[in-house]
DNA sequence: ATTATCTATAGATCTATAGATAATGC
DNA sequence: ATTATCTATAGATCTATAGATAATGC
């Protein structure tokens, strides 16, 4: 057994070298920096203090550039510079690895989206939070590390193994559609059938597919906040609009 | 050699009674009814006149419903009623099909748009011109037997495996940004960063996303038309550019 | 002869688990 | 004792190919 051991050491030192020439230059390069039991080496090349993090990191890039499908635990774990069975003390199965990436692309705009929900009612203010909300989740898909909204649509995600991201999208999407319940009836032709809460969301989100195609630029969120106004008749108000929605931002954001 | 063909027929039977009871009912159940060098049986399932049409559509629901990568040859095989190797005669690899299905998707729009951009320029036609466009691409995309334009944000839809899509796309996308140059200037505040072609491009594009949330009605299309047109500041000349651009479909559609 | 199907299988994965081991903290 | 890693592997896939076979069309 120990011989067995031994011999596979010398097997891991030539897959380390390879796994590090391809995703990490300088980890783990010496066969005694790691081991079972050993603490991972210093310097992790991913973002996140704990191996939890860097996991999940990877797994966001590796997720957005190539799919869910067809990322393997085993490429996460080489891009990380493990092994591939080390992703399981961390996480249960691949699936709570993309569980966990969901629910942290709408989590932030959930909370802030109920935070502004649950402010008393002042008159003339739905746009202004209806605008907030829209910008601060805009921001927020755009400015993450990884593009991971385009998982959103990918079949697997609505499959029901991801029941507690899909309520939470559920729930932000309501919240949408109340603050728009809200605005002032459209004045012009504009009238839009659907619930201007309803647009709102669906210009948000188009933002993932914009950032997909790389055409995303600083200003795309407060473009597209500004659209489902501008849509809803509210033209004119838009500077004012805009006001109410940065002061909220600034306090509950 | 014949022995163990007959036992395999044996086999067969099973594994055909099986795959009957999930997908389709009253196919191949008799043994005699299908077979090396036998012709497929009657009434397909499936739309399409040919097999080869038969394993299309099959590909199509289960790639935007359940994946690409998840679904497996396999199973589109036992959605048709074949077995998994006879994809192989109609498809050189999985790939294929999914390359298939995406050049599908696209190029009944493209060549619509390219009919549109050719026509000579004539005073005041590009907003009717760039409705038409966003109108009949929307149309196609909402009704279409399947949403595949899910799978354009796919990762491995972007793989440069499927360069010919990729490049179809990227040509409507130009033509809408051409259509889109020769609109008039904007008049009002509601000026458009980028390019209105692009955001025509886009709004037409999230009637995917909205199609995937169960959220597309029959009017859907012309909204997102009337969208890109309105944020451009069009929206007193809706009505005519509406008419101009229902024209341009009655003769080039 | 050609076409469309079938059986059988090679070869390459991939996920998750079992069990060993060493560092750490009590 | 707990934690985080490792080796090794079971078991289950999955894609594509080889080769047989029967119907069809010339």
């Amino acid at each position: 057994m120990f011989r067995q051991y031994f011999r596979s050491l010398t097997a891991n030192a030539g897959a380390r070298g390879r796994s590090a020439s391809v995703v990490r230059q300088c980890k783990n390069d010496a066969v005694t920096s790691a081991g079972p039991g050993r603490p991972r080496s210093q310097e992790p090349s991913r973002p996140g203090a704990t191996a939890r993090d860097e996991i999940l990191d990877a797994a966001a890039e590796l997720f957005t550039t190539q799919g869910f499908a067809t990322t393997s635990t085993r490429s996460i774990a080489d891009a990380v510079g493990v092994r591939q069975s080390s992703l399981y003390h961390h996480f249960k199965t691949k699936d709570d690895i993309l569980g966990d990436l969901l629910e942290g692309t709408v989590l932030a705009g959930l909370e802030f989206a109920r935070a502004v929900a649950a402010l008393p009612p002042a008159e003339g203010a739905a746009a202004g939070r209806l605008h907030a909300v829209a910008l601060y989740d805009g921001t927020q898909l755009c400015s993450a590390r990884w593009n991971l909204g385009i998982l959103y649509h990918l079949p697997e995600a609505r499959s029901g193994r991801f029941a507690r991201f899909l309520a939470d999208r559920q729930e932000l999407r309501n919240l949408y559609r109340e603050l728009g319940a809200d605005l002032p009836p459209a004045g012009t032709a504009a009238t839009w059938q659907s619930s201007p809460g309803d647009l709102a969301f669906r210009l948000v989100e188009s933002l993932i597919n914009l950032r997909a195609d790389g055409m995303a630029t600083p200003e795309s969120p407060l473009q597209a906040a500004d659209a489902g106004l501008i849509l809803c008749g509210l033209d004119a108000e838009l500077p004012a609009i805009r006001e109410q929605g940065a002061a909220l931002i600034a306090r509950l954001g």
